[in-house]
DNA sequence: TACGTTTGCTTAAACGTATAAGCAATCTTA
DNA sequence: TAAGATTGCTTATACGTTTAAGCAAACGTA
């Protein structure tokens, strides 16, 4: 790669110091007083020469890099890729740049992304933290480097958090079942401690308490995240078994545990919604194919990725900065898998 | 945020030179004949006070980063997500990290990109061109910057760039139609000067005439990427027109088309594959749901990516290296939906 | 005319790191 | 025991940038 050019080749080439040329480049000229033909020529040695800034001397010199690293669990799901997205274009707005890296929910993964991103000189780091990552994220606190937690969180920690308003969505879904008729409602959803599940768990029981049903132990199974077709797989065979008085409608805790439950229905020639009603957290591209349509509760992914960048932005300016939790609300995009159940 | 820990901290709280500090620190302690006492006692304190290098500062000083910067259409397409997903982790295994931006297709976004990553000193870029870049590109070449192109490229231009074999995937994919009694085989495309495309239509054009069947030019479609939802519906009612002899089987460039043809295809309630027979380049989660089984040419992403990095790395390591093309072949996944034609 | 002010630039130091060069003190060797 | 070699460290410089401080020269004012 050929040397770029410096601030030192633009000041030789005019025959002035580096400092001078430092002040015209930025635009302080009158501060520091620089003559009026001397700056004019520095500019246009400077677009001449098309001088471009070395960011990374900058950082160096100012201590932050207008960089943030982005931890996801897997970008290449499109929840987490449409995020970043957005991320993206957010930062890019207030000129940021985005360092990104997956953690696949596993605890090492995003241990070495924390310090890569860290060694990096990031200004600020959004994370959807890992299970039982509690240790890694105080360790942040500790450092005082800025951060946002997003999509999920931890019940025991105060952090700058963004996350959907889980427990009230998942209450206003169940609601709609049990108002459509449905008694035995199920849910699927993941084995893990992170309070997006827990408030969405949370959320699916108390619409049943409120709606005067009680809840049995066997309509809900928790599946690990590692291996999870097979195991959604199993827990809608077992949800779904006769003898064991089986349900009449289920709710699923993310888009991905709702793809494999729709191919399990497909193949066992369900009729949506009047052998099974259902509702998905978080839309599907493959649901247009269903025959019928899938209600589901639509996250604003824009609206917290914006947020998340923007408690992230405050974070980093503002040194004594309170933890600010922002919950975003969501909407139920109903579709013909929770209608009214028909009266036999 | 808290200041971090520098190797002057150490050197101080140990009392001796930073440059002693870092001869031990890297490993040098032979060659800068450090006492072993003093040595251990470096280490010691520095594990103690958790240091960290700056990669930022050792940037500076050796004019590369160990970053590269990533420029794909749009991150939230589950095919770049792919990609990018598997960029990271071979970068990763390489000791680099990725900075990432999506060119939205756009000229403006693309240069903006560039820009931003060139400015952050990255050590090498992966792009997925941009339709008209070609200035862009020849700007790099001009400057040295060690790139390679990805998934797509300009016929004039002698660059680094991995693709997969474009024209033979869509050869053999046409061919297995025709094989299989397919007669009149339209196509749907993008509408782009960039190599993929061109490759895939080239590919589609040699495969009729090697079957002995007449091209006709209204069995092929090229829509524009802005809005290309709509234009595929319109495509495919043209397509379908029975007044205008109507073709008996589809292929699609991309994935994206696909999704979109075959929801006007389960609309119109066309039979897959007696009404129409069809083959898709890339798959889609979405393909599942559909009640026929979609024959799909399947890229080696992982190849891909892999190749990428590696051609993009010796470039970076070799100043005087040959652009080097890599052509990664890909794999027809056989199903339903290109079934051998029932004889009426 | 002498002194203070303004103008227009340069010097120097700093960010954190790496490394060539330098310099005492100690150790070898004849 | 004196010269050379070796050991164990420090000093200085550089990467590209920013900015406080410094310093002449020209100007303004009494």
């Amino acid at each position: 790669m050929k040397k770029r050019v410096s601030i030192k080749d633009i000041a030789e080439k005019v025959g002035v110091s580096t400092a001078l040329v430092s002040y015209v480049l930025n635009g302080k000229e009158r501060e520091a007083r620089v003559g009026e033909e001397i700056a004019k020529k520095v500019k246009k040695v400077a677009a001449e020469m098309n001088y471009q800034p070395n960011l990374i001397a900058r950082g160096l010199k100012f201590g932050r890099t207008n960089t943030i690293g982005l931890i996801v669990a897997d970008i290449s799901n499109p929840f987490f890729a449409t995020l970043a997205r957005n991320i993206e274009l957010e930062a890019q707005k207030n000129g940021y740049t985005v360092l990104f890296g997956s953690s696949d929910e596993q605890l090492e993964k995003s241990q070495n992304l924390i310090n890569t991103f860290l060694n990096r000189q990031v200004d600020g780091l959004i994370i959807t933290p890992v299970a039982g990552s509690q240790r890694q994220i105080a360790e942040l606190q500790k450092k005082g480097v800025p951060f946002v937690l997003m999509d999920r969180g931890f019940l025991d920690m105060e952090t700058n958090i963004v996350v959907t308003d889980n427990h009230d969505a998942m209450f206003s879904a169940v609601k709609l079942l049990t108002k459509n008729g449905y008694k035995k409602i199920g849910m699927v959803a993941y084995d893990t401690p992170l309070t997006h599940m827990k408030d969405r768990i949370q959320g699916y029981k108390d619409a049943l308490k409120d709606a005067g049903i009680r809840f049995r132990s066997n309509w809900l199974v928790k599946v690990p995240y590692q291996d999870y077709k097979t195991h959604v797989a199993e827990a809608m065979a077992q949800l779904l078994d006769k003898r064991s008085n089986a349900v009449d409608a289920l709710v699923f805790a993310t888009n991905s545990i709702s793809v494999q439950a729709l191919k399990v229905i497909h193949k066992k020639n369900l009729i949506v919604p009047d052998d099974l009603g259902m509702i998905s957290f978080d839309e599907s591209d493959t649901f247009e194919f269903f025959y019928a349509s899938i209600t589901y509760i639509k996250q604003n992914l824009n609206a917290i990725s914006e947020k998340s960048v923007q408690s992230l932005l405050k974070n980093i300016n503002n040194s004594n900065h309170q933890p600010l939790k922002v919950v975003v609300p969501s909407a139920i995009i109903v579709g013909q898998s929770s209608r009214k159940k028909a009266t036999k």
